[in-house]
DNA sequence: GGCATCGTTTAGAATTGTTCTAAATCCTTG
DNA sequence: CAAGGATTTAGAACAATTCTAAACGATGCC
């Protein structure tokens, strides 16, 4: 049993659990996104595919994307196409994405974390910036500690 | 001279810094992003602006949040409406993009610098997940080192 | 001051990535 | 084999953004 059997075995499995199909489709997408590791686009992975299955539509890609990435079997890289958001506070900071109210909250980040950040990059990468998101949900214990209450940087603008 | 005066100030400062001139819709613009700080979208810059300026339009808006971001008095969160990108690497890793070539890199993270992100959260914040980006370039020294041939993950789908 | 020039704004069209829709097709099960 | 649901398909719709061309406005030069 070769590399791609036993992949396409476990998406088999991983589907069928879920309760979904495993589908031709679902196959060759899963197949052609493992081939080539270097995280295509929907578009490139719909003309990989098309290549070797020529009537398979933009909209299936999609469909087996969502698919996949819901079974756990892939990840999104640009998660949620959502709107560019802008945001005054210009230290290094990150950000938490709130997705029960869909806030974000802007998160400070100790300088010696952002040395060890950088420090995880192999040689020759040099980062101009970095982006560090975090998603989840905040509750609401102690509301003073959070944006805009004191804390998240010393206000380059000298607002609020 | 009260805060939004000093904005402004420095706002005009900057654009004559860049060869660009300090017209009043830049001045709305930034304003209403110091406002209220919660990171908003161009619609809704788009819609606070109008408040007190009826007659501009989102291309300006545009144009503007483009001018107060190359400027740095701003910053973008979700850089480059790009097209969502797929990957296999279901390892907490974080990406390298290379701007030079457009391509994107995996990088591993080590379980303890995870533990430092999560423990930079105030309390009450729970992530679900991390999503941590890093810009720049590449640079060609050494490239047994980079994804694909010995680092970045213990390969989760057998590839490679 | 008048005029050419260049930066800026504007409205609307165009583009891009993605999602929706409705019909066709495919499996599965009874 | 028929009914039912899941899946695929093509194309339309959508949302965020960028482009375009025309109008406008400020600036510099004589």
């Amino acid at each position: 049993m070769n590399s791609t059997e036993q992949n396409c075995a476990a998406l088999a499995e991983r589907l069928t659990a879920s309760g979904l199909r495993p589908t031709v489709q679902r196959e060759v997408v899963f197949k052609v996104i493992l081939e080539k590791r270097d995280h295509p686009t929907a578009d490139e992975i719909f003309a990989r595919v098309k290549a070797e299955m020529p009537t398979i539509s933009l909209a299936t890609v999609y469909n087996c994307l969502e698919t996949l990435v819901s079974c756990g079997l892939i990840r999104q890289v640009n998660l949620e196409r959502a709107p560019t958001r802008y945001c005054p506070n210009l230290h290094q900071h990150a950000h938490f994405h709130d997705e029960t109210t869909g806030q974000i909250h802007d998160v400070d980040l100790p300088a010696d974390l952002l040395t060890r950040l950088h420090a995880v990059l192999p040689p020759g990468f040099d980062a101009k910036s970095i982006e560090l998101t975090f998603r989840g949900s905040a509750g609401s214990p102690r509301p003073e500690l959070v944006e805009g209450r004191g804390r998240a940087g010393n206000n380059p603008h000298g607002t609020n």
